[in-house]
DNA sequence: TGCGCAAACTGGTCTGACCAAGATGAATTC
DNA sequence: GAATTCATCTTGGTCAGACCAGTTTGCGCA
């Protein structure tokens, strides 16, 4: 089957450096060889040979000074701010809330439309334990809780798109979620009441399988958070 | 402050590139300007521009093809594993129809909100096109034609996460959908009015910028599609 | 021994050229 | 009239050789 690996030298140099970069062979401020001594060693041109070291750049692994040998970056600096970083563009956070709050109603409506028996049980099973430890739990645990509730409403909706989304949504945002809930809970010394009785509104009209109003109960959840998260 | 910031036109093309990116403004596959008009524009050479470019390909903020213009890539799709198509069971594809009708509501009402005239003009000349040639088409077509109509009114609506799904959604679910006008078509002998009506009250709503009726339309004509799997 | 300066690096940029693969449109065929 | 074919143009990928501006290095001088 390697009958077909065609791997360019561009790919070969690549691969290499991100290699010994990650198994250590080049240590954090280590030099590279040089770029023309790499693209004698690739036989390319020195312009590609560029190309992919910029790329490197690009991804943190390398850092190049003129005139100075380029070196070894340190990975855990691009690793601590890489949540964050990424998400430069308000404009997008926004749009991602908005739609976050359409899809969670779309969920809740789904939910309470189709739910099996079981999985209702297990989602009211899931609220009366959170109702239970309210007390004396770190924000952290709350944080999970809230997760948890919501990712089994989303997964009871049966919803393909929905159970995507949530899953993108949740793993990629939950440290800010997490960040803002804590800020909150230190503003105010607990919890806002908002949050536990729309909890309570979304369950109540979920279980009752009414489909319209576990939208609007849980697109109005979301958004009381947006605000809060607005005003933080 | 500002005495020293001697911008090179390197991290000017990069950073309006990004933001570009970021902000929206290059929506997910859309060309970026050639390599070679990029060089002029920021008085670059093209060795430069490449580095660059690489450098944002690293970052799968771009994708790139040999002989084909680079474009922006989808944000979304390393984040998104979206259960794969292997059969087009009939479960699948209402699931499929299902998420169809929130993504083409919404596309639809952000399109009437803030589509161009131009992209308004374009649509207008499809959907007539589509008129035009409704006759001795094989369903291969007609199902291509379905899916212009709803991605033009998808990257009409400037939300880019409309598009992102859309994009991804329409990539993996096209055979599901095919399939679906596939079996209406044999068992009706051609395809119900009802579709086509839809389409034109669709387009109307759009047209007249009417963002609730045609949020409503577009799901209602999804919907539709829908039952008539059901009925089978 | 210690200092200073020039030559030898290194990365950053430019020019201009060629290749292969995608995109395009006109001519051709059915 | 519509679909297909094919030549042409454009685009990204690669190359060679050159110059600039910094950094390193090391030799020679004090």
């Amino acid at each position: 089957m390697n009958s077909e690996t065609p791997v360019t030298p561009r790919e070969r140099l690549r691969q290499q450096l991100t290699q010994q970069i990650a198994t250590g062979a080049l240590i954090p401020g280590a030099p590279l060889p040089s770029e023309r001594a790499l693209a004698a060693e690739y036989s390319m041109s020195r312009a590609c040979v560029r190309e992919v070291v910029q790329g490197l750049v690009a991804d943190d692994l390398i850092e190049t000074t003129q005139g100075g040998r380029s070196r070894c970056a340190n990975l855990l600096q691009s690793h601590l701010s890489l949540p964050v970083a990424t998400e430069s563009s308000l404009a997008l956070q926004l749009e991602v809330m908005e739609a976050r709050a359409l899809l969670e109603g779309e969920a809740a409506y789904y939910c309470a439309l189709r739910a099996t028996d079981a999985q209702l049980a297990a989602l009211d099973a899931e609220y009366q334990a959170m109702q239970q430890r309210s007390r004396g739990q770190s924000t952290l645990h709350k944080a999970k809780a809230d997760l948890t509730f919501h990712m089994m409403i989303a997964e009871s909706s049966h919803h393909l798109l929905v159970i995507s989304f949530s899953q993108l949504f949740y793993a990629r945002y939950f440290n800010a979620i997490h960040g803002a809930l804590s800020s909150t809970l230190k503003r105010y010394g607990r919890y806002p009441d908002g949050i536990a009785q729309q909890h309570g509104r979304i369950h109540r009209a979920i279980q009752a399988r009414n489909p319209e109003q576990a939208r609007l109960e849980a697109s109005e959840h979301i958004l009381y958070t947006r605000r809060l998260l607005e005003t933080a």
